[in-house]
DNA sequence: AATACCTTTGACCATCTGGTTAAACTATTC
DNA sequence: GAATAGTTTAACCAGATGGTCAAAGGTATT
């Protein structure tokens, strides 16, 4: 059966896959071994040149896959219309039950960031950021609304600022959770618990300061 | 001359000291190759081992040094007596200015810690966060201050989001520079006039959400 | 100047690692 | 069921890499 075949092929190739991300999650691009992967995919390490001629291009595959996986979560979140203010505690909230799910994202996109510049001035080079941003926070930038009875203000040269803040203090959190976690749970705090109470705390930091009077 | 003997001596160990901390901070442990510290150092491979017996030797002295450069700047900054307000902007402004001249150090120790999970508890071991956080932020707990004309409040539960965040919102963009600078740039802004314009911005989120009311 | 000690190196080694290849195995087609 | 095409593997290879070692070079001690 041509079905058969084909399922076959794609399962194989979809176990070599995923082995391929934990292990370059886990690992990055330096400290992966192609006998690892092929181990984990349960297959022999010829087979994953069969498939992908050579590790470099596994991990390009593997790489390409996860930051478009980012990225149109990040464009999906702020598809929702919502009231301002509820629409950032969407963000946090859609965020960082985001990477609870896949922690090991962010210091491998990090990682490679700085192993390979010019891969992501690539990914990067399509993306118009004005738009983005504009798109992201314009409603309330163009027309200041009244949001759970507090009047927000966000000048245009803030938004670089504050979106760099909303990711730094969700994505940090993880990529330092080998760090944080021991620290945390030193001090009675689990990190399970620190991470929920995050998505209301980041919410409050940045309505607090959208809400602050500056520079009267 | 014993003199010279000596410090020759100390002047070799320091180069490969030396080079060994910019190619590892630069590749991470994987990434690093003796060959190019040994290049980097002017000296023979040999001679690495000679002074330090193994690759793994020479990563340790090299991140166990830097891990404590940190924490020492950490200590440090706090230890200034200044009103609280000042406090919060003169750590800012320190961070981020020791930051930028070490701007490969946050990713060199994130993925460090992701190796190997263990030597960050070992290190964070010694150190008694529960008082450390007080005495950061002890003096606002204990006895609210007003501050530049505003009443400032915090939680002792808060502690560890606020400390995580100050750090998160200055270590990550130097983390991401490789992303964020060409981002950035295509926006019209410069990396180095970002930097300078967080040491204000973080300041006043910080002091924003403090003296913000809560739950009222 | 002979000795002893420290420093430095080139040559070398064992191992690891990404990658190749020929052959075996399986399924499909005729 | 023979031929054809696709899939999988064991064995192998070349180059890289961390590490060793004996010998050379230099410096101080006697």
């Amino acid at each position: 059966m041509v079905n058969k075949k084909l399922s076959k092929d794609k399962d194989t190739e979809e176990k070599i896959f995923e082995a391929a991300r934990e292990v370059f999650a886990g690992k990055g691009m330096d400290g992966a071994r192609m006998q690892e992967i092929a181990d984990r995919a349960g297959i022999s390490k010829s087979l994953l040149h069969y498939y992908y001629r050579s590790k470099e291009k596994l991990f390009s595959a593997v790489f390409d896959d996860v930051a478009e996986l980012i990225f149109r979560k990040f464009a999906q979140i702020f598809e929702r219309d919502l009231p301002f203010e509820k629409k950032v505690e969407h963000f946090f909230t859609e965020h960082i039950d985001f990477l609870k799910a896949n922690p090991g994202l962010p210091l491998f996109i990090l990682s490679e960031i700085n192993r390979n510049p010019e891969r992501m001035k690539k990914l990067t080079a399509r993306i118009d950021y004005q738009k983005m941003w504009y798109t992201v926070w314009g409603d309330l930038n163009r027309d200041p609304k009244q949001t759970g009875g507090r009047i927000l203000h966000l000048e245009p040269q803030e938004i670089p600022q504050l979106v760099t803040t909303a990711i730094s203090i969700t994505v940090f959190p993880f990529a330092a959770r080998n760090l944080l976690e021991p620290v945390l749970e030193r001090s009675g705090y689990s990190f399970e618990r620190y991470i929920e109470e995050r998505k209301k705390f980041a919410t409050r930091l940045v309505i607090d300061y959208l809400s602050s009077q500056k520079d009267a």
